[in-house]
DNA sequence: TGAAATGTTGGGGCG
DNA sequence: ACGCCCCAACATTTC
């Protein structure tokens, strides 16, 4: 064909990009093309801040995309009615896109489908999930057969490399990529593919030896920090898989094999919760467990605001929280001790965090932040089982050992002792005046009682799965 | 990819 | 020397 259309979703990228590699074998000439679509822009599910990420990672797409002699095409509106517009100016036959996972996207792409000439290439995880089923055809549900599976599978091809040239047509019209009007810019997380090559360079190159290690350690910079990127297809899981794979490969010591290990491993996670997603969309509305849909949740608007704000008066609950808001990024150790804080202690329906979290995480994806959040509350596929409740004062001493997070995060306890960082409360008035942080009034008294609200929520599921 | 409760062991103080 | 108790340290079970 003469002209295709790059329909671009969830891969801004242009190495390793399944969707336009397979437009540019077909066609002379392809249209990168990004819809802005009224219904995911004005979604409560979208923060400004990962719209601002969104937005500059297109900016920087379409800079990529004129070195190479072409543009980025923007254009508002109906995903459907934008395409049909789009072929009928560009006289294209065909429109490559990656295929996503989400109840949403497939429901848009299967309509799209229908009426225009629509090929979907694998690219979102690094096995396509219809791919990864049991020998009996269906889907697995419990991650360890899955990976066994996984890594049955022959490795995918090689990361391929992005196209040295691109040709447009002229006069074609964007829309340009939104100004937002104020969004507080990031400099944690820069977008685009180019920031995402030196990160991802960066850890596999040396922090992935003490991955194994250091990756549940909240006060040490120990995790990929990729998220974000591979949430927007800045960076292919592909190549992400074929780095881990690599650094295994290449390193010198067990210890350094374990984390490329370990740093796969949670890529298998990433297609795993990508995988139940696709097989069983209901888990963005309602329990995987159906034993486990009746759970009377308590309505306490007063605690999810504390939750929310970093003020539940427990340390490592307060500074994760804050991570979050300051940055739309939160270390997954955290992220799995606030989400037990809301549901076990605070027993607030964990739909409630699913949802706040998506509202905020840069890397917020659906099938991941969904499946993280039922593995906590226990009503997920291969979920922890139920009274495992997290400690937030243990988990402080255990992953923050020297309280930094903490005193990075809550400016208040700055000056409290390691001995009393992760229970501030317990620290005698005296010791209080001394640091400067009265509780109670400086710094929140813990708004629920762990052991009470550990035996509450162990009595409420005990009746649910009975 | 927990934590608390309960059980067991073994060293040391002491009558 | 011996038995008893205490309790820390560790192991196992339970939620």
């Amino acid at each position: 064909m003469e002209t295709a259309i790059w329909w671009i979703r969830r891969d801004l990228r242009l190495s390793d990009n399944l969707a336009l590699a397979a437009a540019l074998h077909q066609a002379e000439v392809v249209i990168p093309v990004f819809v802005l679509d009224p219904k995911l822009l004005e979604s409560p599910l979208v923060s400004q801040q990962r719209l601002a990420f969104l937005f500059d990672g297109l900016r920087l797409l379409d800079l990529e995309l004129h070195s190479r002699g072409s543009k980025l095409i923007v254009r508002k509106g109906e995903p459907l009615q934008v395409l049909h517009t789009l072929l009928s100016e560009t006289k294209a036959e065909g429109v490559f896109a990656e295929a996503d996972i989400s109840p949403y996207a497939r429901e848009r792409d299967a309509r799209v489908v229908l009426e225009l000439p629509l090929r979907l290439t694998p690219g979102i995880t690094v096995h396509p999930a219809d791919k990864l089923l049991k020998p009996s055809g269906s889907p697995y549900s419990i991650f360890t057969p899955f990976s066994r599976m996984w890594h049955s599978l022959p490795f995918p091809g090689k990361p391929l490399p992005a196209p040295e040239r691109l040709s447009t047509l002229p006069n074609l019209i964007s829309y340009g990529v939104p100004d937002l009007p104020k969004h507080s810019l990031n400099t944690i997380f820069p977008a685009g593919e180019i920031e995402a090559q030196h990160r991802l360079a960066k850890f596999t190159d040396s922090f992935i030896d003490r991955y194994a290690e250091d990756r549940n350690r909240m006060d040490l910079g120990g995790t990929s920090g990729l998220s974000p990127y591979l949430r927007f297809g800045m960076l292919s899981a592909r190549q992400a898989a074929w780095a881990a794979h690599d650094a295994d490969e290449l390193a010198l010591d067990t210890k350094a094999q374990l984390g490329a290990e370990t740093w796969l491993n949670e890529l298998i996670w990433r297609d795993f919760y990508a995988a139940i997603l696709y097989h069983f969309p209901y888990v963005r509305q309602t329990a995987f467990r159906p034993e486990l849909r009746n759970i009377p949740w308590r309505d306490d608007l007063e605690g999810f605001n504390a939750w929310v704000e970093g003020q539940t008066g427990y340390p490592v609950v307060d500074a994760a929280m804050r991570q979050l808001n300051a940055t739309g990024w939160m270390h997954n150790r955290a992220r799995m001790i606030t989400a037990s804080f809301l549901i076990k202690d605070l027993l607030i329906d964990w739909r409630q965090g699913e949802r706040y979290f998506m509202q905020h995480l840069l890397d917020g994806d659906p099938a991941a932040n969904n499946g993280g959040w039922q593995w906590t509350a226990g009503t997920g596929t291969d979920a922890a089982p139920y009274f495992r409740v997290f400690n937030p004062v243990l988990q402080g001493k255990k992953f923050d050992p020297q309280g930094a997070y903490v005193r990075y995060w809550v400016p208040e306890l700055s000056r409290v002792s390691d001995a009393f960082i992760h229970t501030p409360w317990e620290m005698p008035t005296s010791v209080q005046a001394q640091v400067g942080c009265e509780i109670g009034k400086n710094y929140p008294t813990p708004i629920v009682d762990h052991a009470m609200a550990r035996q509450r929520v162990l009595a409420v599921y005990r009746e649910g799965v009975s």
